[in-house]
DNA sequence: CGTGACTTTGATTCGCCTCAAAGAAGGTGG
DNA sequence: CCACCTTCTTTGAGGCGAATCAAAGTCACG
């Protein structure tokens, strides 16, 4: 799943050469839009949100990493976007000239990483139809299965889903309040197709009803 | 700005053995989600409307291709999105495995993709922020200014904005319904931000004005 | 000049956001 | 160990704005 999962052990050891590790604090800011692109990383444990800000304090989260993900697939000069941590992570750290560097040596690197940008091109356009096609339940369901497809990926139990974010992170994350987004669990549980034991462990009832609410079964 | 202003005379050479050329009408469907990835396409003229669809007949454009944009850029194995003409167009066509193939004997072509394929994920990402958190008259003022933007870039006047999309189109990039978006017009053009000679002519009176309307300034 | 497709404008409905407050959970200090 | 405080979540009431429904206006084309 990460980027070093293609890479022999020769390529490892050149790639630990010029690996720093970089421990976050929950919310502790990783890097911020604008600055430039001075080093990369590899998420090892925890979740950061990767999210654009407004003048007026609007956020909008452009998505959630979880271990294995890669930090600056986006960005060519500068960072396009603001990192923090959602609860406390680590990371590998890279100086991205290094990484550049390294890319041009071992090609199944470079190929990780543009694989990579593939995937998470995908994800951004399914999330546009998420953002501006979806009704709040809808949206809702089809979050909450992509936590679970994604937990499923890590090896994780697919079904209690455990939010580790909070109302405010999914409502920036689907273009709601948290109020809405607090109405929708609800009419999801009258319905019947979750269980909610506590605010953030969800547990999926009925994974084809909800497949069928949220109108697409995310295919990442 | 296309994927062969990278090459050299041999290069491009090796490219045009491959190529072919495809012609669409306007409305015509290059591709559709789903299909096996057996050829990818460099866009020469025309305008091509990528989207998704909900079994309920919904839509998301998630973004229009223009002279020099690349079709393939997010897929492996299959097409994430479809493809249609939104006017007359004319395409380099290739074949999905000769294009891996000749991507491995020319790194720079390889590279260029690569980078393409970030300034896509930018994009997209952009996308989301207007998608899920800006209000009508600011989805419209961005997206205008995106137009104005991306006509530069090709070397076309910036200002007055040539809509080559219907109502319904703008409408579906934006998540709105087609009726918000004329309100939209009326409500810039009452402001004195656009004059609209016709319904597909945009003159932008005031860029730092619709500037500010959008909240922010797309970057690609 | 008539027809069809597209755009604009108007009237109404519905749903999300806003404002407000109560309820639940976690942490701290007495 | 418990009372208190803070933070987060849920629920309620009301208003506003976008969607819906409807119709008129505009334009291109035959």
């Amino acid at each position: 799943m990460a980027v070093c999962s293609v890479l022999d052990d020769n390529e490892l050891y050149a790639l630990e050469a010029i690996m720093s590790t970089r421990k976050l604090a929950a919310n502790e800011m990783l890097l911020e839009e604008g600055e430039p692109k001075k080093r990369v990383f590899s998420l090892t444990s925890g979740v950061i949100r990767l999210y654009t800000s407004l003048p007026d304090g609007r956020r909008q989260i452009a998505g959630f990493l979880f271990p294995g993900d890669y930090i600056g697939l986006a960005d060519d000069e500068v960072y396009s976007q603001s990192a923090e941590a959602v609860i406390p992570s680590v990371l590998c750290s890279f100086s991205a000239r290094d990484m550049d560097e390294l890319m041009g040596q071992f090609p199944k690197l470079k190929e990780r990483l543009y694989q990579m940008t593939r995937i998470a091109l995908r994800a951004a356009r399914d999330n546009q139809l998420v953002l501006g096609r979806l009704a709040p339940v809808e949206k809702l369901a089809s979050f909450l299965l992509l936590l679970s497809a994604r937990a499923e990926q890590r090896g994780e139990p697919a079904n209690p889903v455990h939010l580790v974010m909070n109302r405010i992170d999914i409502a920036d994350y689907l273009g709601l309040t948290i109020e809405t987004v607090s109405r929708s669990f609800t009419k999801l549980k009258t319905q019947g197709l979750i269980h909610l034991p506590d605010a953030n462990t969800v547990e999926i009832l009925s994974h084809r009803s909800l497949s069928a609410v949220a109108g697409i079964n995310p295919h990442i």
